[in-house]
DNA sequence: TATGAATGAGTGTTCATTCAT
DNA sequence: GATGAATGAACACTCATTCAT
């Protein structure tokens, strides 16, 4: 990610609760403050076990870590793929913006598209245990990749088709496949310094430009 | 595999008990063959297993598939890691002698390593969840992917400085890097009809020959 | 029941706070009614949530139907069977009532006491899952069954003692028992449509008739 | 029941393994003495706790009065209707057993339909929270009641409509009906000194010989 | 040696109840 | 008073692993 986040924002909830402006001293506004404050601890603590446990940590780790009981996750977090997007909806959100702009820079598609795709792969990489989850069957885990898909395929599928239209790269891959490879190619990246996700990538990514 | 490998051998422990001839009537004879029976059995079923449930099906599905009790299996197999190698260790042999045999054809070294890695990706491919538990970090499974490497890696890496030495690919790339990479492309390649391992896998080793 | 309780009236709360007239713009005035309008939905939720859920329905269930916070339920109703019982409150009252009145009508008393019995079926029968509450002995669910004997057991004792004075039942059988027996009998009629809660109850008081 | 059950026999699994004769060394037999052995103490556990805290006691209370790990309920009785099952097993054969008994001493098909009936209660009675279970809706305890109805309901209709052949009955009350019934007046029955199923039952079954 | 019964830690999940705001 | 967030005990259920037979 271009900002490097470390911790999570205030307010990350799943639910969007979308109602900017306005700070008046409304009655309601009174336990949000403490929900907020809680949810904040949980999003750090969830955060932290992840990265130290993979996001198949058991619930009570994470409540232990957050110094809350396990209802409160229940209570933010129904779905533990509800904890997982809350916890990665910056990052993710960043990168689907960041597409855009790097093609609106003047540089070649190609180009643009190597980028954000570094992009990607730092914001995987430095998860422990994300881009395996990704790849899970378990059962409502399905939820979170349609997530991630949802949000970066639009962006992802912009480039690729600038890329091919630009005559840089072949044409034939879907950005469906190139993401879940590319996905795919970042688990285990961590704690394993023999291999570096980025440089595979980045011969996968070149391997788009040999021509037919 | 050239040689499509349905069923397993006898005699396929993970300790080679490399007892070849000789079968008198002894008790102890007996035993012998009563027991590498029941490995036979044993390693049968959790083939058949594997590829119904995946490599971390539970160790009862197994045992009551093979007919034998659960003791059976920890007595042959002390942990889950020794009973996968056993189950694919013909698979691996045979990957591991493909590599020497394809480089002495006479083809270019790269055509020999890209043959070599389809055959490598036809047999990850068709196991279901071996890709995923060879980069697993649960205890005791990096004893699995330990297997693999001894038994791959100097293969692996014959080829590619073979593809080195005749220019074909640039330099730079270790055969653990690429065989992890490769692997990991494998993940989730089954039920997935979007996503084609081998296509990816393709542009992979394509980005090989790209120049510095 | 004679009249068709649907909703529940105001000022329904256990403790019966009686301080009828009087209302001043005092502002302890205005939370007093404040806090009626509230117990008033908290009934009315709690009857609807019990006819879907039966007696047991979790209290959240209850206080998102009354669209107020848990909390206000425990305020003013510390324990379920409070809430049980001021939730049916005037259906046995007007149960109660009857009594006297099916007595006073001129016919024998047997038909009076069957009568009566018939109104307390179909009270009971129609409250999903409150007969059976009537007999769980959970903590504190005494207190419901205590209420409904306390208000109830009377006007079956008068009923009895009429009905053995004229000759018409035979002696021997007390009202507790036999409200404890038809209550009993109601127990799953609903959802049951081979089960006959009103045809059994039938039996029973007929039973009531045999000479010795 | 006649008989005086009070603990619970050997070999009552809910699978009826009917291997009866040849008690030989098979190699089977050892670990079955075994776990037939600890089989009995589960039941046993069972039917105390039953009787203690109710049919639906936590499983955790059997299994650690038995001695046992939860583990091993699981293995004997994979859901808890199961246990019931096993546990009351004996005493429903033997009630369904006496029926056609009675029916055959002589007596007159209404004597003997009372008899039969006053087996069951006298059954149901002693069960701590028996009756109420068979009512229960929970999921799966519908297993429970259906292998009731399927054992008692024939004994109960043949008893039925003898006496409504003999002309000592009224016609039009079904056995299902009437067992419920008569289980539901059990509900309660023990710990409340001032109900007395048995004599409501009698009550109930007075009722059938009204004529219409 | 083989068996499979027993174990029991581990986990997800629900819900009554309390209490800070 | 009202709110509803937080709590945490309670429970069912699974499965790897051990060990008596």
């Amino acid at each position: 990610m271009t900002e490097g986040i470390g911790s999570v924002r205030e307010g990350d909830s799943v639910r969007g609760t979308g109602q900017g402006a306005g700070q008046g001293a409304g009655q309601t506004r009174a336990k949000r403050a403490d929900a907020r404050r809680n949810e904040k601890a949980l999003l750090d603590a969830a955060a932290a076990v992840f990265v130290a446990s993979g996001v198949e940590a058991p619930v009570r780790e994470i409540a232990a870590r957050a110094g809350v009981g396990t209802g409160t996750i229940y209570r933010h977090f129904p779905t533990r793929a509800d904890l997982i997007i809350a916890v990665f909806r910056h990052q993710v959100d960043a990168c689907a913006e960041a597409g855009p702009r790097l093609l609106a820079t003047g540089e070649s598609p190609y180009v643009a598209l190597t980028k954000w795709i570094d992009l990607f792969v730092d914001f995987v990489v430095t998860k422990h245990g994300l881009a395996a989850v990704l790849r899970s069957d378990s059962a409502g885990m399905d939820t979170l990749g349609a997530y991630f898909l949802d949000r970066l395929l639009p962006v992802c599928t912009d480039l690729l088709d600038a890329a091919v239209t630009s005559g840089e790269i072949r044409d034939g891959v879907e950005a469906y496949e190139l993401m879940r490879g590319v996905g795919n190619l970042c688990i285990g990246a961590d704690n394993d310094p023999r291999y570096d996700a980025r440089r595979l990538v980045g011969l996968l990514v070149a391997g788009l430009r040999q021509p037919r």
